[in-house]
DNA sequence: AACTTGTCACTCGTGTCACC
DNA sequence: GGTGACACGAGTGACAAGTT
């Protein structure tokens, strides 16, 4: 009897802030006398009752008590509501209501601790696209038909099931099932040019995308640059760059040495820090960016 | 004034044990 | 198995004191 009104009278005070020993004498039909003794009790057990004195005083809980000490941890309370976070973001349905319970139990407001957007800040709409409809397919198990350029720039159509979304070395990837290949396979997202969701749906499960091993493709055709950049741009160095490929000169300008695949989108990314960067290596590097400054003289003149 | 805290004497219900 | 004595914890009421 006194075990459960123990547990009743825990329970009322996690939902209400204050509660007199009057109020909860009414409810158990008992005296505020026994209401004190299951304090007492209660305080032996560690539950962290407050009692407060005088006008508007009160008993109440420790604020932050709630479920924390008994069930979960404070860790295993934020892995929860910030797992929940990035489902939510992926569109994941009905999770709002699961997620709101979840932050009222643990009176906590996570709004704006996480946010998870799959597209680069300044992506074209295009990429956002991409990004929603491989979203999409991949929450409902449905295939795409994907425009894809390769590494070596061969372009091909194919029809995918995607199975994950990869994030490795700052960039976006899509494992999927590619049944040209007839095999798995993992597409740069930056390389997709076109996709379209098929009307077409095929069960997850019976697919399994063998282990992520990214250095598979991330290197291969990939030359050795260094670079040189001015210590202007100290922003985007830091940004763009590991920190293990930057090494500060003397005067302050900084070297860059790392590996990168020397493609028309490279040439662009290069031209994009204007004179605030030297090539140093490989030639072939100097020479293309020449034959593009040239070209595009030739509008100028 | 409204509330908590602490003490004391008391009743009530329940469990245990010895006895018939 | 039924009964009575006893111990013990839970609960009560009254009161004074302290706090806000």
């Amino acid at each position: 009897m006194q075990i459960e009104r123990l547990l009743r009278i825990v329970d009322i005070l996690m939902h209400k802030k204050t509660c007199t020993a009057k109020e909860l004498a009414d409810i158990f039909h008992v005296s505020t006398k026994t209401i004190y003794r299951d304090m007492d009790t209660l305080t032996i057990a560690q539950i962290p009752i407050i009692t407060t004195k005088g006008k508007n005083g009160g008993i109440s809980i420790l604020e932050d008590y709630k479920i924390d000490k008994s069930l979960v941890t404070q860790e295993e309370q934020n892995s929860l509501i910030m797992g929940l976070q990035a489902l939510k973001d992926l569109n994941y349905v009905d999770i709002d209501i699961t997620l709101t319970k979840l932050k009222n139990v643990f009176n906590k407001s996570y709004d704006s601790l996480i946010e998870i957007d799959f597209a680069y800040w300044d992506s074209h709409g295009n990429l956002q696209q991409i990004f929603k409809d491989i979203k999409k397919s991949l929450l409902n198990g449905q295939k795409l038909k994907i425009s894809y350029c390769d590494i070596s720039n061969n372009k091909s159509e194919r029809i995918i099931l995607p199975l994950k979304l990869l994030f490795k070395q700052k960039e976006w990837y899509l494992s999927a099932f590619c049944e040209l290949k007839n095999d798995y396979r993992i597409f740069n997202i930056l390389r997709i040019n076109n996709v379209s969701i098929i009307n077409e749906s095929f069960v997850k499960t019976l697919y399994k995308a063998p282990k992520t091993k990214l250095p598979f493709t991330v290197n291969k055709g990939k030359s050795e640059i260094k670079l040189l950049i001015d210590k202007k741009m100290k922003d985007r160095v830091y940004q763009e760059f590991e920190k293990e490929s930057i090494t500060v000169n003397e005067d302050g300008d900084y070297c860059i040495k790392y590996k990168a695949v020397l493609n028309d989108w490279f040439y662009s990314y290069i031209l994009s820090y204007g004179t605030n960067i030297k090539i140093l290596e490989p030639e072939s590097l100097k020479e293309a960016i020449r034959n593009k400054v040239n070209l595009l003289m030739e509008h100028y003149n």
